[in-house]
DNA sequence: TCCATATTTAACATACTTGTTAAATACAAA
DNA sequence: TTTGTATTTAACAAGTATGTTAAATATGGA
């Protein structure tokens, strides 16, 4: 699978997005990071995988723990993906911005022009 | 499913994702859009009922033909959520930079302490 | 009305995902 | 070496995704 794909497709669950935030606040064991969470031991250590897999942690082992920590880089590619597409929505904000110019009633009697809270 | 996840999920595929960059470009119909891909007329319907249940795209009824047209506002939240993550790449980045103006050779001599290219 | 064009829906096959429980593995400490 | 703790792997079930072909639907025009 291509590098976006399988970026995209680990961000695509709520449990590992969830892992992740968790991991921003800093580094946690297997077993600290699957405590919050209604699930198997098993089905966390399978999402650690999806996500170490897209680059997204990384895991040492220190003795009989193994500690995640968070490798945001991996979603800088994603970050650029989305970014390109950002002018078009700010594009449509701007369409939306001047047709409620048009649309708004004109300032009336000795206005100065200036914009006025709704 | 979570808007977050639908967003994701249906960036976690590269039709997908080249049918947005097509229509980046300008409107097109299903079947304009189906014509690179190796793929059945069907098969691209349901990619792009992906697209538009994830509000990434909007269709109109034209004649028999549906135009499509990018929606890029539906990506806003999911680029939301990786900026948040942002600032651990750049941290990482500054890290390194630090990392390596400590272990860089020292300007001897007269220098005036300024970079220089490697 | 009848036909051609554009697209979707239905029915199906295959593969992937994600969760479960039970067993295996790895290490530390008694 | 035996035991306890941490984690992964194996085997399985259920649900979801994605592609196929054939049939259905919608519209415009002869």
């Amino acid at each position: 699978m291509d590098t976006l794909s399988q970026t995209f497709s680990a961000l695509a669950d709520p449990t590992r997005r969830a892992i992740l935030a968790r991991l921003a606040i800093g580094a946690a064991t297997v077993g600290e990071l699957a405590e919050p969470f209604d699930m198997s031991l098993p089905a966390v250590s399978r999402h650690l995988r999806v996500l170490t897999d897209a680059g997204l942690i990384e895991r040492h082992t220190e003795a009989q723990w193994r500690r995640c920590e968070l490798r945001a880089e991996g979603l800088r590619a994603a970050a650029d993906w989305i970014e390109e597409y950002r002018r078009f929505w700010e594009q449509q904000f701007d369409r939306l911005e001047a047709y409620l110019k048009r649309t708004a009633p004109q300032p009336k009697g000795k206005s100065d022009g200036r914009k006025r809270r709704s």
